[in-house]
Formats: structure tokens, sequence, C-alpha cells
DNA sequence: TAGATTGTTAATCGATTAACAATC
DNA sequence: TAGATTGTTAATCGATTAACAATC
């Protein structure tokens, strides 16, 4: 049953759809629509039925949908119905914000293993974690069957990180250096860069 | 003129352009090419020339591009020709993380104003600034004419201050709280959100 | 000059939207 | 039932790619 059919710009709303259902269900809804989620994220109604209907049918005519189980049904697409252990490779001031960053639990990842190369920071405690060497980093990710790592170390070491993070057998990193990285088909990146976001928008300022 | 014109997935693709560009400086090359360019970044030649048409002719036939003229081209163009001074709003791990980042400076970005409403924050020195009072905001912000800010408080608190920084002639704003928020036209908004991106590599995973 | 690469046009491809029968 | 809203189809719209004359 081909993953491969749904276009990834589609898979890269179902995130969006699950944050905001999750909302919505905080503020005390059940159910809502198609129109009523899209107004929330301006995205048009159709389009939010479109990209479901590649998965399923999820909703009721007349009624919506019921907002616990989207949510269940997004989860499960997204793989998210499950707690993935996360390595974190480089603690400057943001690896320290990631470490001990409250968001990521109830969203289906945690942090597990924390990497530096520094000796003055290897074997201290993170947010609970001990620092470890990043030498040892292929024989411990391994060993933890780490699946998703993210990335702030600097870019000059971000691809020689991302390398060694492939041979430990992760297959999807969060990239927050600066620079564009080469994985190997089959290993997802992304990127998180608040500069390519700022000079996005400053095209639109005088 | 019509800024209007170009798409905006194009003006989206531009900072990654300079990035490269930059990189490819840094490395010691004078020039390149959309083929050249583009292999670094995975985006075809096709596409780069086609970008770079909506706002001029930056290169040479046979020879390709020269890497310091065209980034000063979409510097200018992009509007980061200048640096813009910025308010970070929400002092945590991560306004902690931004503030002491030092990437911004280079390209066309510095913090110049922190705010926090947690009492025992303001008055605070961090990264060499004075946290101020959030009650202040507008006043502040106005009087330094800031009019870009990042947005590092939580989810529930994220739209009421993004509604405070539009009031004080605020025109872009990152914001970093897992929930979308409305801003009036004219004014930009962009989303970093490592959960989405999380949660849209996990796909692919099994 | 010959080779390389641009900027641009036209063709292709893909994504979004509008519309509506089905039905809760 | 009447009103609302789905899932889906077909039409529209927009983005990407291929191809090539121009020319450095």
């Amino acid at each position: 049953m081909g993953k491969r059919i749904v276009p990834d710009i589609v898979v890269a709303r179902l995130p969006l759809y699950l944050q905001t259902l999750k909302q919505l269900q905080r503020e005390g809804e059940y159910t809502t629509s198609s129109n009523g989620l899209g107004k929330r994220i301006d995205i048009s109604a159709a389009q939010i039925r479109k990209d479901l209907s590649h998965f399923g049918e999820f909703g009721k005519q007349g009624t919506g949908y019921a907002i616990s189980y989207l949510i269940e049904q997004l989860e499960e697409i997204l793989n998210v119905n499950q707690v993935w252990d996360m390595a974190l490779v480089g603690v400057g001031f943001l690896g320290h914000a990631i470490a001990n960053f409250r968001g990521f639990n109830s969203h289906g990842f945690q942090v597990k293993l924390i990497f530096d190369n520094n000796p003055t920071v290897i074997g201290s405690n993170i947010a609970g974690f001990i620092v470890q060497d990043s030498n040892k980093m292929e024989e411990i990710i391994q060993e933890h069957n780490v699946k998703v790592a993210m990335i702030t170390v600097d870019s000059d070491h971000a691809q020689e990180v991302a390398d060694r993070l492939v041979k430990s057998g992760v297959k999807a990193i969060l990239n927050y250096a600066p620079v564009t990285i080469k994985v190997p088909e089959g290993v997802q990146i992304q990127y998180i860069d608040p500069i390519i976001e700022l000079q996005h928008m400053t095209y639109y300022l005088d």
C-alpha cells in the first residue's frame, strides 16, 4: 500500500492538522469540520478534505470530524502513536534548550542520548542526561537503537556528524546547523534555520 | 514594479541560495553556475535560473555567476544589506539560546530588545541585555523602531504577544510557539516548530 | 574558435479549487 | 425532514522542467 503515492507536500501538512486538532481538543471541542479546521490555519476546506482523503474516510457528512478519532488516525499515519527516542549532538546554548524542552513528550518524541566532542562538557549532566563522547556515537546509538537525531553542532561539523549518525542507523535527522546536508536515499532530513525564515520575511519589508 | 508578481515559493528559496553562495565563498570559490549551485542543495539548474530571472540578469553565458556579485544582489533583494534590530519575547531556555546566538549578525539581524513577564527575570542581564517588562513592550519597541520580533513564549500566550507586537509596529514575526497565529495583512509571520518537522519525517519511518 | 552556460519560452507536470452527489 | 458537510471528480491554476538560441 504505497506511501509513495501521497505527495510529500500533503504529508508535510498533516502535523499541522494534528497540532491544531489537539489545540481544539484542549479548548474543549469534540468535533470540527474541514471548514472550521481550515479557518484556524488558513487552509481551504477543500484542501483539508483532499489531503485526508489520501489516507481514508475520517468524517461524517453533516457533522464533520470527531476530533479525538481524527487525532488517533493522524498519529497512526505519522507513526507518532509511539515514542521515538532521539539523540542530540552538540550542547551549546541551543542543545541545552532542546535538551530541556518539555514539549516533545506528548507528541511522539523524547531525548534519550546527548553527545558532544568537548572534553569539558563530556560527562556533565544536562537535563538529567550524562553527555557522552561523540567518538562513541556509533556504538551507543546502535546499542540504544535510536532512529531519530538532532544536530546542533556548528556548520563546519554538521555533515560529518550526519554521516556518522547515518552509519549508526539513524533514519531521520533534524538539522539546526545553517548548511545543507547530504544524506543517502531512505534517510530523512529536515532543517530548522531562523535566518532563512527571517530573510524570507524581510523580502516583504522596506 | 510589483513585488507581488514574484511567487512566494520563489522568494522562500532565495535565502537558501544566499546561504549556499556564502558557503561557497568561504570555501574560496569565486564563481559558480546554476548547475554547481543546484547540486549543493538538490535544486535543478533550470529552477535556479528561473528563480533568479524574476529579479534580473546576474550571470554570464559560458562562465556562470560571480559569487560575490550574486551575494550582493540577493542581499539587496532580501533587504538584508542592512541590519534589522529584533525584539525577543520570552526568556526560557530557548530565549536564552537565541539571545546568545552568534549567527544573526553577519546575515542582517541582531537582537536588540528582550522582554519577559516574569518578575524574577525582569531586570536581569541576558547576553548583555537587560530583560524588560512585557508590559512596556509597546512603548519600548516603538521607541526603538523595531520591526522584527521573535516569540518564544508558551502557546497560550503567543497570540496575545503577537497582537501586542503588531500594535507596536512590528512587521515580521518569527514564532517558536507551537500554535498558528493570526496577523493582519501586511504583517509577515513564519514558524519554527521542531515537532512539526519531526512528525513529517516519522511518516516515512516504520 | 569551441565549449560552456545563461535567460527565456513552451511543454509538462502537479497541486489547488470549485462543484456536487451522497448521506449523516 | 432540512441543513450541513463529507469524499471525490473535473476544471483551473501554478510551478517545474526541457530545450535552445544567444553569447561570453
